[in-house]
DNA sequence: CAAGTAATTGTTTTT
DNA sequence: CAATTACTTG
């Protein structure tokens, strides 16, 4: 009917792409080539076809990417309630939601997932167990053992030749780690603990199992799969366990844009799955529809790979367009001056702050730029990074709220128990043992009895707040419990609670307007950014705001204006990378991905002077300006030199704008 | 065994 | 410079 609808503005290739049959199709699509609008293109032409929403399974890498393409494909085909309908999420979170519903099937009463910070503690605590502590030889540490066991899973190694390539310190201590790691996984199974490569393995082993492999496979005929050149082993796994013979399959990627090896990722996995399956066509995108031709011509020196990969990214815009300006400044504050002058400037010609943005490698990257933002009241929203559920007080109130459904989740009570004063490690342990053997809420009371008298008061105060919380029929009232067991921990245990206590208030109002308390609390957990970004920032929803991205949060995003902050060795590409031709490559394809974000207009600053980052004392040192930057790249772009003279910050000059709390104010 | 004090170590990206 | 960790004391 609508045939316009999806259709329209689409060229040859895209919409090749969109009509294809169900046989398996594999598209590479470069940077800003349309790739998303093809994708939803082909999910609302299938609506359009008459096929169930039900039907389709889209697998995006945000959860963000997963709600906008459902809802644009739903209103492209006419039907808004189709986007509610249809499956979409990221790996993690269509697992979750595959796993909770298998739950008895998998010999599991309820199911807990366990963020990076939990798995580091259950390790802890298994660590003493197992004789891995003492001062006599370096040990790994427990953040060491977490990361040995989430590379070998993601990679389908064992865990002793990971130990040899990565971590050869814990080469003589291989046979207690794997013991170590033998517990780990079946002290996570007997507590219904899932952590996030459980999540995928999980799923994937649903998938192998002939009887509910063959049904869950039924649920879908139609499986899209975005950003395929960050996918790993497991993933790939789920995909064809999923799609056997690819029908019915799409999987979109660019291998220039794969930025996820440290995660297990490898880009090879969208060509094997091209060669892998026989019937399979290939659709290449390369017209770009994003950039002017001067940002791409720095895009295409700056892009990796050479020979038949290698694509030469045109502008469908024409030549016209301004070259990338490469700013170089004195230090961070002066980088930091011109950015927000910049910034200011565009605002000032009627570009909307939300069509800016600043990239940076790492978080950390923005510190003196975030502070020159909040002088001179340019509102602001910070992703990447991992500060906001990562803070103690929030990671509390999720544990408690863990513990609504699940009473055997160890780790969390194991968290909530050493919150208390006169109750260490060891006593946390020893109540977390009485309180799993517990048969229900009415033997807490016998538990408090075995704790130091000194914790006894507080500590029935909390154990009544959960027992009621557990008892709570409604998502209002248990979060009201968990709140009222949180909150005085909080209040005893940190110094400066007051700004802790009104972050808890305002994620407790959150969750307890959800009607599936447990699944929220599952999202928190495994789209941290997103949750809490979309909750936090809620009430400005029509304010004009710039963004500041790490480059990895960016990814699939765009921007008429973007500044690229911190473009200096050691900093982008990181020093962490800089051992490694592989890790040295992976900087590479990071930096053509923050390039290629820019429509009309990309600034690169090069601050010559950075903090040095041995010694954190106010001392400088020499910084100089990224390898990428080469003579080819310089060739595209225009030099400019900020005024040097040192300006004050001009506070209302610009006027008019409402400060709005960054997410790390809201968390701290 | 917990809490306080002294020493040391930190280093990326994220589901 | 902070924040974690090792060591000491109550």
């Amino acid at each position: 009917m609508d045939e316009g609808g999806w259709a329209d503005g689409l060229d040859d290739d895209q919409l090749a792409a969109v009509e294809h049959g169900d046989a398996p199709l594999v598209i590479m699509a470069g940077a800003g080539t349309g790739k998303t609008r093809t994708l939803t293109a082909r999910v609302a032409r299938l609506l359009d076809a008459g096929v169930a929403p039900e039907r389709v399974l889209l697998l995006t890498f945000t959860r963000r990417a997963a709600a906008s393409m459902t809802a644009r494909a739903a209103a492209l085909c006419g039907d808004p309630a189709a986007g509610r309908r249809m499956w979409g999420g990221t790996f993690h979170a269509v697992a979750h939601r595959l796993i909770a519903e298998h739950a008895p099937q998998l010999g599991l009463a309820e199911v807990s997932v366990l963020d990076a910070g939990d798995v580091v503690d259950l390790l802890d605590l298994l660590r003493e167990e197992h004789g891995l502590v003492g001062t006599r030889v370096r040990l790994p540490t427990s953040r060491a053992l977490a990361d040995v066991y989430t590379r070998a899973v993601n990679t389908g190694r064992p865990t002793r030749e990971v130990m040899e390539d990565e971590f050869p310190w814990c080469v003589d201590h291989v046979e207690p780690i794997n013991a170590l790691f033998g517990d780990f996984v079946a002290r996570k199974r007997a507590r219904g603990l899932l952590d996030f490569d459980d999540l995928l393995l999980t799923w994937r082993a649903l998938l192998a199992d002939p009887g509910v492999g063959a049904r869950m496979r039924a649920r879908w005929d139609w499986v899209l799969v975005d950003e395929y050149q960050d996918v790993n082993r497991a993933q790939v796994d789920i995909v064809r366990l999923l799609r056997p013979d690819g029908t019915g399959l799409t999987v979109v990627g660019d291998d220039a844009q794969a930025i996820y090896a440290f995660r297990g990722a490898s880009s090879a996995h969208l060509y094997e799955l091209h060669s892998a399956l026989p019937g399979s066509t290939l659709v290449r995108l390369q017209r770009n529809f994003r950039s002017t031709q001067p940002v791409l011509d720095l895009a295409n020196v700056i892009r990796p790979g050479e020979g038949e990969t290698a694509l030469r990214l045109r502008a469908d815009r024409g030549e016209a367009g301004v070259r990338p300006r490469l700013v170089t400044c004195a230090n961070a504050d002066d980088e930091a001056r011109g950015v927000a002058d910049a910034v200011l400037a565009a605002h000032q010609d009627g570009l909307a702050l939300r069509e800016q943005a600043v990239l940076m490698r790492t978080g950390h990257h923005s510190n003196q730029l975030e502070i020159e933002l909040t002088v001179r009241k340019i509102p602001f929203v910070k992703y990447g990074g991992i500060e906001y559920t990562n803070t103690a007080h929030v990671r509390d109130l999720i544990a408690a709220l863990r513990l609504v459904h699940n009473r055997r989740d160890e780790v969390a009570w194991f968290r909530l128990l050493g919150r208390h004063r006169a109750i260490g490690k060891a006593t946390a342990r020893a109540l977390s043992t009485a309180l799993l053997a517990t048969e229900s809420t009415a033997g807490y009371a016998d538990v408090v009895a075995e704790a130091p008298p000194k914790a006894r008061t507080a500590l029935t105060a909390t154990l009544t707040n959960l027992a009621a919380a557990q008892a709570a029929s409604g998502s209002t009232s248990a979060v009201e419990h968990c709140l009222g067991a949180v909150r005085p921990l909080v209040r005893a245990h940190y110094a400066d609670w007051p700004h802790r206590v009104e972050d808890l208030d305002r994620l407790a109002a959150t969750a307890a307007a959800q009607t599936d308390l447990a699944a929220f609390v599952a999202d928190l957990t495994i789209d941290p950014a997103s949750s809490s970004a979309d909750y936090a920032k809620k009430p400005q929803l029509d304010e004009d705001y710039l963004t500041l991205s790490t480059v990895h949060s960016a990814k699939g995003l765009e921007w008429t204006a973007v500044h690229l902050i911190h473009a200096v060795d050691g900093a982008f590409p990181s020093d962490m990378a800089l051992s490694t031709h592989e890790g040295l490559e992976e900087e590479q394809r990071l930096f053509y991905v923050a390039v290629t974000r820019a429509r009309d207009s990309l600034s690169i600053y090069t601050p010559q002077r950075l903090p040095t980052n041995r010694s954190y004392s106010a001392r400088h040192v020499l910084a100089k300006p990224s390898r990428f930057l080469t003579d080819p790249a310089r060739a595209v772009t225009d030099a400019q030199q900020p005024v040097d003279e040192p300006r004050a910050a001009t506070p209302s000059s610009t006027g008019g704008f409402v400060e709005i709390p960054t997410l790390q104010e809201l968390f701290k």
